[in-house]
DNA sequence: CTGAAAGCGCTTACAG
DNA sequence: CTGAAAGCGCTTACAG
């Protein structure tokens, strides 16, 4: 392998010279030396070995991106589309910045801290948090500027980028209610676990609540897994003698699944069924009727998580800041006017 | 930060005995001193740098999964749910076996060899090349073990790990001449610039010709693009006056667009049109009539591909091989018996 | 079983 | 504008 060493014999010069060069300070090499030590790398398309230059620097221009993992297993959740599509967004706003990017999934926040000092990482940002006591310690315990997408703490000094849930939850609810509904369910896969669905529950009571309504402890689906979630939740409305005209699921996979459970049992949807989703994922766009959901900006989400971390890595005092991006709703057919 | 050297003074002993108890030189360290050491490690919870180490080893246990953007733009491809789960299995079985995952996209064959020098990458695992110069340049190029993914080069040494795409085509062909169809239509996003779709295409062919069929022009739906392609198709099937009665697709969101389409344009799926897709990913499970498709193990692909790598890690001479993975058809309700 | 020395490829003060 | 020296944290032969 090509060294700085051989670059400096060819050029007649000092390795500290060709360093310089290598580090644009410009100021304290000749510009014509500066261009024959360029054309010398160029030449033998020379690259700055990283880890000798992280091992003196003390930082090596790393950023991992951090995902916990499946409770009760070792896989990663990056299987996961809105992940796949956050970290590929990630990864372009940081590669941009020549930043590298390390995929790292982890149980608890030791990992973490070691795989960032053995690496001598600028900064992380972690996706998809769990609801559990291994984040909350890894955002106490991190020596290196961490961004954590999608969770908020109150009590805690946090960098983060999340939703305006509460707005979201009442946004779709309100556009319910505008088409003139008035019996609506709500359907999580778990209301209390979570902060994000938490915030998106207040938001719906907080709409209901605009037109004098309250919930339904019937029509409230909590705790419903995914995959078969939705299904169950059409099973349910389904034996009812009075019910809901319209249901607001937290997501849209959850909203997909009901939809496709209502088609399994004779119930139209939007005719019978009006159903809105929130994430406006792929699966979206596929299914019959379209359907209309809360929409997020996951490209804005990530490019405020970047600069956010920038800006931490840059200035040693900016620990604690809290970004919430909009929601907006996007129409398709899952929704009727009453 | 504490060193090697912190550890060695307070276990008085010197860093070359600290260093050989990291490494499992066993032989090399007496079993009681070994103990003292690993206990003053873990009280600082002390881990080595992977600078230094990797600096002397010329290693650094750093995988590059590799994906090329999206042609024409900076875009990672990460955002194709299909590259997630991937990337998500292959940090999954690299994490355990202590190798570290960068993501690195690139536009070229020489940005992938200079980030590959620059971190002293151990090996790299392509995903979703391109059927471009550009990845044929790379796999000349390498100096170290790189694993491409679904593509295949017969002319070069490579390591490739690919779907039996022929059968695929095959498979999915046969299943609707089972089912007592003789009018079968193929739809793909270019039929002959990729050699996947090529393949895919030759095993339609092939089944065809088992029941004395030959493909008809008029029913080869080439080039349909992903997004609105699905949608013509259908649109274009609506206007013959002899219409196919089942169509394959060689991917699920292609085949998810058809019947879409077709919704819209009173065709009745599988009624009047049985549907087949490729790829089983998440969509064939949520729309209605779910989607009948050859079905795929990202896990075992990615499984072999990283054994695989690791083989060629291990022994410099393996640089040739090629493991073609079976498939197998996911029966939902999108064909119908005729 | 243990250690002193050299060196991996670079950068950082410090001189000139 | 340029260079000689020291050193980042570790491992690799080589002695003992």
């Amino acid at each position: 392998m090509i060294t700085i060493k051989d670059i400096a014999a060819e050029a007649g010069v000092s390795v500290m010279t060709v360093s310089n060069v290598i580090n644009h300070n410009h100021a304290r090499v000749s510009p014509a030396t500066e261009q024959r030590i360029r054309d010398i790398m160029e030449k033998y398309s020379y690259v700055p070995n990283m880890a000798a230059r992280s091992l003196i620097s003390k930082s090596s221009r790393i950023i991992a991106v951090l995902l916990p993992m499946w409770h009760g297993s070792t896989a990663s959740m990056l299987r996961d589309p809105y992940a796949g599509q956050l970290a590929g967004y990630l990864e372009e706003l940081l590669r941009e910045r020549e930043y590298y990017v390390m995929l790292c999934s982890f149980e608890n926040a030791e990992q973490v801290l070691q795989v960032q000092r053995t690496w001598q990482m600028d900064g992380m940002i972690l996706i998809l948090p769990h609801e559990d006591p291994v984040t909350r310690e890894l955002v106490q315990k991190t020596q290196k500027p961490l961004v954590v997408i999608d969770r908020r703490y109150d009590d805690l000094e946090t960098l983060s980028v999340c939703l305006d849930d509460r707005a979201g939850g009442c946004l779709a609810t309100q556009y319910l209610l505008k088409k003139g509904h008035r019996k609506i369910a709500f359907a999580a896969p778990s209301i209390y676990e979570s902060s994000v669905i938490r915030d998106r529950f207040e938001g719906y009571r907080a709409a209901l609540a605009e037109y004098g309504l309250t919930e339904r402890e019937d029509w409230l689906f909590d705790n419903v897994s995914l995959q078969a979630g939705g299904e169950a939740v059409a099973e349910a409305i389904s034996r009812m003698s009075d019910r809901p005209t319209a249901v607001v699921a937290t997501e849209d996979l959850l909203a997909c699944g009901i939809i496709k459970g209502c088609q399994g049992r004779g119930i139209q949807v939007p005719m019978d069924l009006s159903v809105m989703g929130f994430d406006d994922s792929m699966p979206a766009r596929l299914i019959t009727p379209g359907l209309t959901t809360v929409a997020q900006d996951i490209r804005e989400k990530a490019d405020q998580s970047v600069k956010m971390l920038m800006r931490a890595i840059e200035d040693p005092s900016f620990r604690n800041d809290h970004r919430v991006l909009g929601v907006r709703v996007k129409e398709r057919q899952s929704v009727r006017e009453l």
